[in-house]
Formats: structure tokens, C-alpha cells, sequence
DNA sequence: CGGGGTATTGAGACAAATCAACCTTGGTGG
DNA sequence: CCACCAAGGTTGATTTGTCTCAATACCCCG
């Protein structure tokens, strides 16, 4: 986030700022309480969700180490966020971290290309609800997962989330993913080692059915 | 937009923008082409849409007058933007309007305004498309046309696109989008005058479809 | 008053939700 | 070390909802 930063500038905000740890399933923040700090995401992963008044959910992403949490231009969050891991976190002031982002050209940049990367993936994922079978988006998801983890090999993908963390991320039921899954497993797309353990064995069936109908 | 800034700052942004028109279902703009103007809709109706390289269509949002267009951080478009209707537009050359956007504190905030409503937007239709049925889905799209319309009587709604731009909206099939009208207004909800004249008889029931599960 | 595009309606096929039973796994205590 | 339990995951049977394909109705425009 501050690549390109005088190291000097940024060293205020870094003293204010504070390492906070998250265990599983602990909320970071909740939607529509005050938007008071940003984060930055130092280890483990977590989870964007909204829920509708009448307990419906919905997943919206997936975040890891590295990732930006709470970049809202309103001052209140618009989705909670919960951990799937134990998590470490660096908290910032928002006010002071967004005036230091004003005067400096840079981070003002990088700061940009997170929000738009985060309507870019919200568009990604309209795509995937929008009009594909169980098993596509399942594909999608796993090249989603496959993209951002950061091990060597590539075909191996850990699903650190539960099934109906998925099943409320892709809009569907958690029948519904157990089965997509055993389908992809069954057409030789995938093996699946254990619930949480998953090789990819035809990269490229699994990107075509993630990205066109 | 310019709300609150001194007119002779905006004065040489204006003296260089143009006014455009456009005819219905033109396109403004195509996605992944370079993004040099930002635009703001005078008067009319347009359509954001993404269009996979398969040829799958997802309507994305409709927009109207007094709406931003093109506000991408990226240097492409992520969306292509199509006239619904005849259309009138004010066109700005994206550089400058950034910079001086950069040095105008109530016009920075009221871009990144923009920004996180777009953000929101997308994030509701996220919902809608998440878990609803086909009704609920169309009776989120009336409550937000509803909302939109700026006309008095706010019963009597005006669909202004075809069948085919709701259901790609929708993630539906043009018949299962005919279908769901014809129940809501079986159920008494609804009133289908024409297909493109819509009225509200029980806005209380549309919604509660609309937003709960 | 056609005629072409758009919308509606119907019947059958198919995918996903639902309801229910069963299986795995990981942890606990005997 | 094994039996047991609870939580999460899988599998099966049935129902519900949407898609698909096809036929028919509508309406705006010339």
C-alpha cells in the first residue's frame, strides 16, 4: 500500500495505527456501524458478507494477507466482516489515513486502484450469479482461489472456507455445492482430497467453464 | 456535480467539454476501449452492460438524468454504455476533469460519492441476484425505478427498456421475466397496463419481496 | 391495414431447492 | 486406544422453479 511513499510521511500514521489479532469467526466490523478505521490485512483470511433484516446472506468476497478492508467512501461500512482464520491486522485512524492519502499523489493512486479493484471483482461475481449452472460457478470460484494463492503449485487449492461460506458466496445451497463438486470430481476436472483440499487436473475446462456461459 | 465550486474554476472544463447526442440503443461507449471522457447524462436513459466473449450479457445498471458515466479508475472501461432512449450528454475530457476534481475538495468528494454509490448499487443487485426468485428479483427492479422516477405520481411506473435488458439485468429468460409480471399482477400487486406502463397497487407487499428473502 | 419486432402463453425438459437420512472427521473422556 | 459425540459434509428422493422450444397475441410504424 505505501510502495512508492516517502517512508518519512507515512511513519505518523504507522504510529497511531494498531496490530489487532481476529480468532475464527470473529467480526472485524459490522455493516452499518460507523466507518471509524481502515485495515490492512496482514495474515489469515477473512470474509466480506452482507445480511438482509430477514437473515439472508450474502458472501461477498474473499480476502488475504496483503488485502485492504473498510475503503468505504460513506461513513458507514456497507458489510460485515468476519474472520475464517485466527487473523492479524493493522488498524488505521480512516480520517487521518485519508488525509494523508489526499496529499500524497501516490498512495491517492494506489488507493483508487483498490476501489476500483473491489467493483471490478463485484462485477466478476455479478457475471457468476447471473447466469451460470452449480458447477460453473463453482469453477469460478476455484480459478478465483487458484489466482490468489500465493504456494508454489498452483493445482493444489485449499478451501479455507466452509461450504455454506461458499454456497452463500455463489448463491446457492450447500446440497447444491456438495454435489457441483462431486459432478467436477466425477467429469475429471478436480480431485478432491478433502473437504478443505482440492487438485485441479484440467486447468483449462475449469477456465473455460468459469468465465463464458 | 459542480454543487459548491467556485463557477470560474469549473469554467475552463466546462468551455471544453462537449455536448453530445446519442440515438436509441447507440452506444456511448465500449467496454475495454480506452477511457478519455467522463460523461454526465443530460436528459434520457442509458444502460450499463458487460458482455463476455462468449456473447453473455449482463446488464449491470440503468442510468438517468443527472447521472455519471465512465468514472473508472482504470485506464479501459469496464462496461459498454447503450442508449435506452434518445440521448443527451455532456462530454469532458477525462484527464483534466481528474485533475481538477484532484484540486477541488467538494468535487473530489463528490466523485468519490459517485464511486461508492455505483459500489453500493452493485453490491444490491449482488443480492438480488444472490437467492431470490423470479418475482422478488422483478419487484426489486420496480421498487428501484420506483425510487428513480422523478415524475409525481410515484405508483405509476414507466418501464423504459425492453423485456430482453430486464431479464439480462435480472439473470432471467425473457419469458420467465413476462411470467413473473403476469403473477405479481395475478396476485394483485402490480397493474399492467401496457407492456412498458407499470402500476404499483400494493407497494407495501412489492417491498417486502423486494428486499427479504 | 399489413408487417416486423416484441411480448405473452403453453407444454415438456432440466436444474436446483428442499427434506431427510447417512457418512466423515476431529475432539473428548473413559 | 477406542467409543462416542457433535458439527460439517455428502447422498438420495421428491418438489419446485426456471429454461427451452414453439405457437400465438400485441402494438407501433410505415
Amino acid at each position: 500500500l505505501f510502495r512508492g511513499v516517502n517512508t518519512a510521511d507515512v511513519q505518523p500514521l504507522i504510529d497511531i495505527s494498531k496490530r489487532r489479532q481476529l480468532d475464527t469467526r470473529q467480526y472485524l466490523l459490522h455493516q452499518n456501524s460507523e466507518a471509524e478505521s481502515v485495515f490492512t490485512l496482514i495474515n489469515g483470511t477473512v470474509m466480506m458478507e452482507r445480511t438482509s433484516f430477514s437473515g439472508n446472506r450474502q458472501v461477498v468476497a474473499f480476502l488475504y494477507s496483503g488485502d485492504f478492508i473498510g475503503f468505504t467512501h460513506n461513513d458507514e461500512y456497507e458489510f460485515s466482516v468476519q474472520a475464517l482464520t485466527p487473523v492479524e491486522i493493522q488498524e488505521f485512524p480512516r480520517k487521518e489515513f485519508l488525509q494523508l492519502a489526499d496529499s500524497h499523489d501516490v498512495l491517492k493512486r494506489n488507493v483508487r486502484e483498490i476501489g476500483s479493484n473491489v467493483l471490478a471483482a463485484a462485477l466478476d461475481q455479478l457475471f457468476a450469479l447471473g447466469k451460470k449452472k452449480a458447477h460453473e460457478r463453482i469453477c469460478f470460484l476455484l480459478e478465483q482461489l487458484r489466482v490468489r494463492q500465493h504456494r508454489h503449485d498452483k493445482s493444489q487449492i485449499e478451501l479455507i472456507m466452509g461450504r455454506q461460506d461458499i454456497a452463500d458466496y455463489l448463491g446457492l445451497t450447500i446440497e447444491t455445492v456438495s454435489r457441483a463438486f462431486a459432478r467436477l470430481k466425477q467429469e475429471g476436472l478436480i480431485n478432491i482430497h478433502s473437504a478443505h483440499k482440492v487438485e485441479i487436473l484440467d486447468l483449462e475446462r475449469l477456465q473455460e467453464l468459469a468465465s463464458t456461459t
